[in-house]
DNA sequence: TTGATTTCCATGATTTCCCATGGCATCCCT
DNA sequence: AGGGATGCCATGGGAAATCATGGAAATCAA
């Protein structure tokens, strides 16, 4: 893995769907896209996946070959293949990113996860996804922090790191 | 694997047959079609298979001569030779992109995976399907779905690219 | 000749490209 | 330290090019 994604943002959607990506994220899309030279604009794709998934995750070109060459590592016409051929080079969109550091999300995409005029941007490892912010905070938001409450009292998340068992 | 075809999208069908290919296929036809020129119209071969089959496979040239060479290889007279030979050489037709990036698809082949005035386009690596939207829906769609609900709760799909075993 | 192709032309809807602006942070000069 | 000047960043708008689709005319096949 490359340069890794860091940070959350916010920023809008205009009429047309295009949307300002966090700059520092730029960043990274062009270092991790092999055809990419100063003064270009970076490729990615996005994947929007089933009707469930209620937001959009955006893979760096490496991060996405990475995934397409484990594919067609598994055996064809086997049931996973086929699987996962569907959720990522079928159920995503391949783009770039604008001269002004925009990228564009067509109406089927902003349907999907049902956003209006606002996003929400945060960065998960090699890949960084988009959420409409009222789902990011109902769902997300809500999940990671019950998981903390569960947590005892004195107990730090960052024991986690270390691969011990999660209760 | 020179490009690859990614995403999905739905055309329609006219009343002689004709059907827009999504522009970004066409790109990766254009580049996989090694006698392709700019200005002119990409060449292709669409797999129709056997009854069994409800849906059109269509190859690049280069992925069908991948195809065709792996079949000369195999041994002359053997029952393998003689099926994939009968399934990729027999039923399948050749054809091309016109000049405003269309494809016409005979009656026969429209007949067999029933289709009538829509179609569903969906990218598998160095190939893409050709699907009645309907029947992609309740067949494809729905074992996608039940594959993934399958899965425990928060496991990712992606844990299968490491190959490792289906529950 | 008669239905079925293939060509050619037409058009509305997107999508892409190009240009423009205000805000904010940084750098630099004096 | 003040006060531009500079440059990147987020955002908008209009023009131009591309896309998806329809229909008429020309060609073909039998």
């Amino acid at each position: 893995m490359a340069k890794r994604f860091r940070g959350e943002s916010h920023h809008k959607v205009d009429s047309k769907g295009r949307v300002s990506i966090p700059a520092s994220f730029r960043r990274v899309l062009e270092a991790s896209d092999p055809s990419w030279s100063a003064g270009g604009n970076p490729e990615l794709v996005i994947v929007y996946g089933d009707h469930r998934r209620n937001f959009l995750e955006c893979y760096t070109i490496e991060a996405i070959e990475e995934v397409d060459e484990k594919i067609d590592r598994l055996p064809r016409g086997s049931v996973q293949r086929k699987m996962l051929s569907t959720l990522f080079q079928g159920q995503s969109l391949p783009t770039s990113v604008d001269e002004t550091g925009r990228l564009v999300l067509p109406a089927k995409l902003r349907q999907k996860i049902d956003l209006s005029d606002e996003v929400f941007f945060i960065a998960a490892g090699d890949t960084f996804q988009i959420w409409k912010p009222e789902t990011y905070e109902a769902e997300e938001l809500a999940r990671t922090e019950a998981w903390l409450d569960e947590l005892p009292q004195d107990v730090d998340p960052l024991i986690y790191l270390d691969g011990i068992e999660e209760g």
